[in-house]
DNA sequence: GTTCTTGCAAACCCTTTGCACGTCT
DNA sequence: AGACGTGCAAAGGGTTTGCAAGAAC
């Protein structure tokens, strides 16, 4: 479920897998896509892995990058987040299983955090729903409780 | 934390505590739209709570409908979500204080839950992190363990 | 009186789409 | 050969913004 290591070589055969099950093509951009998200190892969006393959000279265009991203959240390689007022996110599922983000409403510092309880409930909830659970998002919103630390001013 | 019955009164004034205290003014098309959210009653988005208020004859344009939202956000009166490639939706916070939502990666469902034992956690990560909880937000990604009940078709 | 808010429409950003060409099967 | 994927640019939807008129302070 939420494997420690995260290996090219496997997730490239997870994708290899979906790909033929659904009976799309095995294409050299969709793995030249997914290379480069495991180079980069982050967090990122649509336009940063535009912008960071196509300065590394790998001319792939932006349809192709949607499409890609959205094959690689339905196998389940990747999760994408929908921060406040952002732009999708992704990041490999198998990279950080369990971490979530809770956000400051004063002044917008988002925390990434981990927090294993939050697995369990997962898995209960699929049970008693009749899901199989993949991941899931967690997002708390809360205000910081030091007021120095956190200091809202109106015009940002 | 989680007031059981909404209370349009309190939730007026705990909007004018916030923009006293924040120095927005205080206007009436702002509490317009509060009161046609408490009229409504469920979720909704942008648009849809712009098509509400002129058809009843109350004339707020989109422009007041998503800096107020904003405002009702930030005062912690609304949560906004936001699911899969959908615009962002909206709700009281005081309404379903526990409910989460449950995404079918093959089919797209989308499956509302309650579970309090993500209020302990919530509370545990704030505590640990520093901050004063307010509310959240969490979605499992799951697929059918039935997949009679969810058959996923590659053109839809 | 000054500053903020409103309304309108245009601009904006992110994402999807149509079409011609190229690639996979 | 045929069907699907790619690249480009244009369209699309949701949201924000600039400006003039109006309301709050």
């Amino acid at each position: 479920m939420s494997s420690a290591a995260p290996d090219l070589e496997q997730i490239t055969k997870q994708f290899t897998d979906f790909l033929r099950r659904k009976k799309f093509r095995i294409t050299q951009e969709r793995y030249r896509v997914l290379d480069c998200i495991a180079e980069l190892d982050r967090h990122f969006n649509a336009d940063e892995l535009y912008v960071y393959m196509n300065t590394k000279g790998e001319r792939v265009s932006r349809a192709t990058i949607y499409s890609t991203l959205d094959l690689l959240t339905k196998s389940n390689i990747l999760v994408r987040h929908r921060f406040q007022g952002e732009s999708a996110h992704f990041e490999l599922a198998s990279r950080m299983p369990n971490h979530d983000h809770l956000m400051c409403m004063e002044c917008g510092r988002i925390v990434e955090f981990r927090e294993t309880a939050t697995d369990a409930i997962r898995d209960k909830v699929c049970d008693e729903l009749g899901f199989k659970p993949i991941s899931h998002s967690l997002q708390i919103f809360a205000v910081c409780t030091d007021p120095t630390t956190c200091s809202f001013n109106r015009g940002s």
